[in-house]
DNA sequence: GACTCTTGTGTGAACGGTCACATTCAGCGC
DNA sequence: GCGCTGAATGTGACCGTTCACACAAGAGTC
């Protein structure tokens, strides 16, 4: 039975049960001899405390929601790892709700899918839909968010982003670096209204080299939609060089280049984004943009915190994104004669 | 906003609290008209039952915590995937915790990894970690268990697996069908002290071709662990034919087949395992065994659901696993036409 | 018309904590 | 000795809900 209260270890320590929960709830001014017969007492018993008459009580609740869309994503998932584990380090309970990819979620069902009311919340909303809820949340929960992009001039202190312009930036950079004319974008999904993180950074990188800036192909976060995607933008032969939104959608450029007879990288230089722990043995390796989820997961959470306890302590950055140059970005092949590009 | 009690909306309505509880609880013996009163009030004031002070009072919690490893590893996610979608539509609230992989917990922080004593768990133990977790767990907590294999004779009803011996035979067969002498196999990591179902199932049916059976190699569950076991295993001629692991673990293969210079499937045939969304982009698309591990989290949960409350409706049993086969898998070297024998 | 039986509703007491306040008992200056 | 202070501990009420009951009507039964 895991059924002791406070009394009972009051009984047990001969103190009376508001000694007891000083004890539980850190320094008060407790004798010293007295906490450690309480301590005792309490590991004898193997008393713990009724997270639910703590709450009712009114004490401060150390457990949080996670609002996400699909978990197999792989940003997803390592946002949702870095905010767990950071949580349960801190003593923090996590409980998660997955939201529908495509159904926007309204006010009431969101409502209703937090346990509790004034449960707080961390919302990974790098698509539409996580962008939507965050709106819908009524304003009265703490929240921090994942986003892709900070909304407004002025994100606020509740938003956490990676700096996706810049990592597109760089990508851009190493491509036209390697002689290519210009760069394609696979963009993935928007989460807001207005222009992605990445396709800002290519459109960067692009006007800054002075070179054509063709329109960014929209597509989605899958191989499949990757694949769909580019089957139609390989049709062209100017196209030397695809940054794609993601890893995965990488993956399915790749096999689209294939099946069209384009060579990697001596035709088609393909870049992504993310890193996944696959992408190093894809064929060929995929050259890509490290982003550090999990940290940014992890700052979410110290968002959270200071937010219901400012006096908790800062967390520490997450990494900068990181250019991973592998095998499928190469030189531009209108330069090389024949066969001279193509070795990396 | 969020701060109305039972007793406002008693008021609001002109009843007494308890007849409002006895609403919000479904049908007891309330008046129609009385019942339609109080839930106008309750939608008119906002009113959301606090679930703290419901479960103080005793009321059986709809909460459930799922314990995990690693939730970027495929089979992991799809499971807690599926676990989370059957637990929101029944109306459970789901916590997660995630169990370091090779770090298996002590019995203490498991205990206080659980949002409360006696909370109902679901355990994904596809790994040690997972099983000894299982082990670990106090005798008073209500448990499913999604499992590599049923431990015992008797598994008894907590457990829920996937047939992966059949799987694996099914993918044997396959290969011995395209007349491979016989078939090696990169194993994942087993779960418990015996051997791991594919491995039995990979067995079972080289036994019943009557080939040579080579010993397994045991691996790990990612592409790294599998291009690393690979290169050994790749220099050995007479290997034609690999049953790995899984799809990230042949991942790896096909990249050390690169690197090695084995062409698949012409000098070398690869079989995955788990269909994962990518493996059909693979170069080559790999031959997998598709496992539905969405439908064996919503059966566990079944499971649980029926454990707190047997009146509960039967969960629909999950799919058969089905093998997919693609490119990565192709007829004997030593038969087809090009240099005979192993040593092209 | 007094008697059960059913149906609907109200009342008091938990549940296991925390909070605000009351109490005890040293040590201290006067 | 007296009151004053402050540290250590105890007491009562309350958080919002459910549970076990008690109670008030109306419907049958005889």
């Amino acid at each position: 039975m895991s059924g002791h209260t406070i009394r009972d270890v009051a009984r047990a320590a001969g103190v009376s049960y508001q000694t007891v929960s000083r004890v539980i709830n850190g320094n008060e001014r407790v004798a010293d001899a007295t906490r450690e017969r309480v301590m005792t007492a309490i590991g004898e018993l193997g008393y713990r405390p009724n997270q639910a008459a703590r709450e009712l009580a009114g004490k401060a609740v150390r457990s949080l929601t996670v609002l996400t869309s699909d978990t197999s994503l792989y940003g997803n998932a390592s946002a949702l790892r870095g905010i767990e584990e950071a949580a349960r380090t801190a003593g923090f309970a996590v409980s998660i709700s997955v939201l529908a990819r495509n159904a926007a979620p309204d006010a009431d069902e969101l409502r209703a899918r937090l346990v509790r009311p004034g449960e707080p919340v961390i919302v990974i909303a790098f698509d539409a839909a996580g962008v939507r809820a965050l709106e819908l949340l009524p304003p009265e929960v703490p929240v921090a968010a994942v986003v892709e992009r900070p909304p407004g001039v002025d994100p606020g202190p509740r938003h956490v982003w990676l700096d996706d312009r810049l990592a597109a930036a760089r990508a851009t950079r190493h491509l036209l670096g390697l002689g290519h004319r210009t760069v394609h974008h696979l963009a993935l999904p928007s989460s807001t209204a207005r222009t992605a993180q990445r396709t800002e950074g290519w459109r960067d990188a692009l006007r800054e080299a002075g070179v054509a800036e063709p329109e960014p192909v929209e597509g989605g976060w899958t191989p499949r939609s990757g694949h769909l995607a580019a089957r139609s933008l390989l049709e062209r032969a100017d196209v030397t060089a695809v940054l794609c939104g993601n890893d995965d959608v990488a993956l399915g450029v790749l096999r689209a280049a294939r099946e069209t007879g384009r060579a990697v990288p001596r035709d088609l230089s393909v870049v992504g984004f993310d890193d996944m722990p696959a992408s190093a043995y894809l064929a060929p390796a995929l050259t890509t943009v490290r982003l550090d989820f999990e940290g940014l997961g992890r700052t979410a959470f110290g968002l959270l915190r200071r937010l219901l306890d400012p006096s908790a302590p800062a967390q520490e950055p997450c990494a900068e994104p990181e250019l991973i140059v592998r095998e499928s970005s190469g030189p531009w092949p209108g330069s090389g004669p024949g066969p001279a590009g193509g070795t990396s």
